[in-house]
DNA sequence: CACCCTTATGGAACCGGTTCCATTATACCA
DNA sequence: TGGTATAATGGAACCGGTTCCATAAGGGTG
């Protein structure tokens, strides 16, 4: 491979005046300009980014950390980032977490100035102590879809989206709704589920309806412990006429359910579910929809722009829900 | 942040030793490897990885270009090179490609030896020229998904594939198959929607059934298009009892417009698709399951070994296919 | 014409590791 | 006891860039 003194060599000039070409410094007159670029494409020359990234001190290079990366949720998340990251001279390193221990590992070994440039955590809330570290490590970092008062972050506001979706519910003369969701607290500290709940109780409140706590159904995430949650809410003396699903997954378990038994929905049972996946328009599901693409992208400005000015205060971006109806939600039967 | 000449300082050794501590030299008293292990720890040390890469003259670093890394296909394998990657000591970038333009700078940017040890293609088929490039760059890669006589590569037997799918309608004693896939040339090259029709046409004439041109319906990849060759189909004056599907997603389409025309599935039309997505289990659809997860682990492993011990004669790793029968298949109704 | 300022340029020093070579200390052997 | 192989160590050179500093050439001014 060719190096920066064989351009210099070949171009008959030093090796200062290759860099500044290669780094469009106004400081070369244009007839050397032309030399070194002649020799630069004679060579098929491309500067090492290692020896680059040592040189400059920074590392032009991003990390993500992002839990269950095949959840198409944090799939369409990931998509905005690396959109982003795409218009950039960053890298983009993704790190997968399964495991908590995997968490733990990756929040200590990932945030540190000679590996990344910049820390863009999705879904996973660090600890006072972790956010202490990243700043003393000095490495900006930016959460999406997580909180911590002291970093920068782009969340939806579940809360409201839990209490849009139950509103829909009532609105349409439901009473007897229950809520499907993750137990809390949880090993990854996933509180999307819990803030969504207390949505669903601010609305019930809201409409003087009781909270009633067999209503309250709660497990680990996916679909087949909701089925399980789902038999259990249906089985109940008096079962709820409508289900508010803290995502699109544990609906599809619902739904499942409902077929199942025979139940019809609408007619019978209302669901709704949230994060509006690919899957939810083919199943006509009633859900809330939340810009997953757009966090991703707004999160890696953020940080992009972390990394150019200093940190400052940590702002706090709030994306939009929005409630799609489509046909799994009606007026409760009697 | 400490460097290794602050830790040879502090423990009282040269930077020699302190490099061969690191990278566990038998050339090192216990004595003194305890003593500069010490000072590490409490200078809070660790290598500065692009140091290291520079002067290793390796990148540590591993690249894969896929295309459309949100279909859930796509996604299932790019855990699995996860997977292996996350074992080793390599970092790994991925690179979205989503048109044939963006491909093109990747296949052309990607793979030098000062920026990546190897390169893993998924799912898209480089051209001659484009092999040639990888090879004079001297950047071992692999294929998976994806062909080339000249490169190592992780495929599945579509054409089995496509014959095991139609063998199983035809087994159920339909006559009237068609087949609803990707056009072909696309401008991606991607030849498994054409492979599975070359196995659909193999099972039709071992079987003694005619081809019918009017049964092949092709178009861009994605659930809407399917809706409409559906449509096509079904409005056929003949139209047919069974529809082999070239992937998942497009079954769904197929699925849809069924539900929509009242065709009720299987009575009156089955339905076999090809991947065995995670929502294809939901929905009950027989389908051909290729391990798609197993084949990112594999490629990777190929490249890792192709790394380490030089490239060798290209082996093509053949993965098998699985038929998964659900509830959208039957015998036709007559 | 001497002076100063600006523009262009070459090249050494540096980024933080690895590795090779020279040197010293120790052990073993005749 | 001298000689030699072996283990342990320090440090210079190197990887391939960037940047700063010194220097030269040209242009304008009094």
């Amino acid at each position: 491979m060719a190096t920066i003194s064989d351009v210099a060599r070949r171009a008959g000039v030093g090796v200062g005046t290759v860099s500044r070409v290669i780094n469009n410094s106004p400081l070369v007159s244009d007839a050397t300009r032309q030399k070194v670029l002649k020799a630069m494409e004679e060579l098929d020359y491309v500067p090492n980014p290692f020896a680059r990234r040592l040189s400059l001190g920074r590392t032009l290079t991003l990390a993500v950390i992002v839990p269950f990366f095949t959840r198409p949720s944090f799939v369409e998340r990931l998509r905005g980032v690396e959109a982003a990251i795409a218009e950039t001279e960053y890298d983009l390193i993704v790190h997968n977490v399964e495991t908590v221990a995997k968490r733990n590992v990756y929040f200590r070994s990932v945030p540190r100035p000679e590996r990344v440039d910049g820390l863009l955590i999705i879904s996973l809330s660090p600890s006072d102590e972790d956010v202490a570290r990243f700043h003393r490590a000095g490495v900006p970092t930016v959460l999406v879809d997580a909180r911590h008062p002291r970093l920068p972050r782009v969340v939806v506001d579940d809360v409201a989206g839990g209490r849009t979706a139950t509103r829909h519910l009532i609105d349409l003369g439901h009473h007897r709704i229950a809520f499907l969701g993750d137990q809390y607290p949880n090993p990854f500290s996933f509180t999307s589920s819990h803030e969504r709940y207390a949505g669903y109780r601010n609305a019930l409140e809201e409409a003087g309806l009781p909270v009633r706590p067999e209503y309250t159904a709660t497990g680990e995430h996916g679909r087949d412990v909701a089925r399980e949650l789902t038999h259990r809410l249906l089985s109940l003396p008096e079962p709820p006429t409508a289900i508010v699903a803290a995502s699109d997954t544990q609906a599809l378990g619902v739904l499942e359910v409902a077929q199942e038994r025979g139940i019809p929905v609408p007619e019978s049972l209302s669901v709704i579910g949230y994060d509006d996946i690919e899957i939810a328009e083919y199943l006509h599901l009633t859900t809330i929809r939340q810009p997953l693409f757009d966090s991703g992208w707004r999160g890696t400005h953020l940080l992009l722009r972390a990394i150019e000015n200093g940190e400052g205060e940590p702002s706090c971006d709030l994306l939009p829900i929005e409630l799609v109806v489509r046909a799994t939600t009606a007026p409760p039967a009697e």
